[in-house]
DNA sequence: CTGTTCTTTCAGTTTTTTCTGAAATAACTG
DNA sequence: CAGTTATTTCAGAAAAAACTGAAAGAACAG
């Protein structure tokens, strides 16, 4: 490997773990490889520093840019195609957020929309659409606010996060000054029958 | 299979989808079956209806009960285990965060801490470790907020993301209005002691 | 206790995924 | 252009993961 045994613990690590999430051992390794590197790698180097065979780091790499997950630079001086992760962590977060989304959020809300239009053929599938109804809700309030958020600067983002849970008393206080909020006064009504998800504020 | 064809789609989908997410197409397709079933089904059922040999079903089903994704219960009058997913589909969204985190999550913040303190062999060894610095630094806020966040009732987590990124505006009105105070009304269970991450808003 | 029903285990098989080397293709150099 | 270097493709090999049937184990009923 004639890596340093820091640089080996992380990218053995992160293999394992991108084998847990769907993502090959192989790739995770490029990954992380590249991550952690100072410099951009040409594909023969990353082979040669993680053991692989060229043809696997070809397709690694592929894999990964159809991820926009690494990107292709030309060194001065030198023919080959090198690699590189985006300097800015946040911009992984966020590619990663949207490349998941893309590939199976999106996917997933089509085939249970699809669901949810077809006539029921029992009592039993009336049920089921229930369920589905709820799921796809959840995923679609969860999706909504992931578009929302993503939209902010990383700056703004980050006090978000940091503010945590506690971001609820702001709520409360906007709910204390109705004139604030459209539907400041509307908390108190009862939730429609049938559809348990919708918060009323 | 033997299942309407609603019910057959919504399992083959789900399957589809575990497996890209490190999850077996076999669990996958099990627990949505549980998840759109409108009772606890037997094991033998389960085996049955998705045409999976008995004892693979067995291990499917230990796999999700070691995720707390399933739960198990006799039902009057019958030997068998019936096994059933919550009926509140945020418990099983707050039940896989909290199980990926134990998983992955934590481990992986382990591991970064044992090569942050280790002490650098090289200068690019002390670069890479200024990269590990800001990964472990941004999973610890991810999961700091997740923490938070989790401690929420539904209603005031629903709400919260139904908000979005409108919740910056809030920030902003509450900076503006210094009068109300520092942390005013903040919540004593959400503030643990020794807090680093302290927000200064 | 004996027989019955249900559940788990696990060695071996099947299936799927990953990986490689060889060959084809592409990109450049002089 | 001919020669060289870099990259991709892909059929087959290797490895890993999933799945099964048979057998063992557990839990109960009578």
């Amino acid at each position: 490997m004639e890596l340093s045994p820091l640089t080996e613990a992380f990218v053995l690590h992160f293999g394992e773990m991108g084998s847990r999430w769907g993502i090959n051992r192989t790739v995770g390794q490029i990954y992380a490889l590249l991550y952690i590197s100072e410099h951009p790698l040409p594909a023969d180097e990353i082979a040669q520093k993680l053991g692989f065979s060229r043809s696997n780091v070809s397709m690694g790499l592929k894999e990964l840019q159809s991820w926009r997950l690494v990107r292709l630079q030309h060194l001065p001086g030198d023919r080959r195609e090198h690699f590189s992760t985006p300097d800015d962590i946040w911009e992984i977060v966020r590619t990663l957020a949207e490349q998941r989304r893309r590939r199976e959020v999106d996917p997933t809300l089509s085939v249970l929309r699809d669901l949810l239009v077809a006539q029921p053929a029992s009592e039993s599938d009336k049920l089921a659409q229930h369920k589905l109804q709820e799921m796809h809700d959840l995923i679609e309030l969860l999706v909504g606010w992931a578009d929302e958020v993503s939209k902010l600067e990383t700056k703004e983002l980050i006090q978000l996060l940091k503010l945590g849970s506690r971001v609820v008393s702001l709520l409360e206080l906007k709910n204390r000054l109705p004139i604030l909020g459209r539907n400041a006064r509307r908390r108190a009504e009862t939730a429609p029958p049938g559809d348990d998800m919708e918060p009323e504020f």
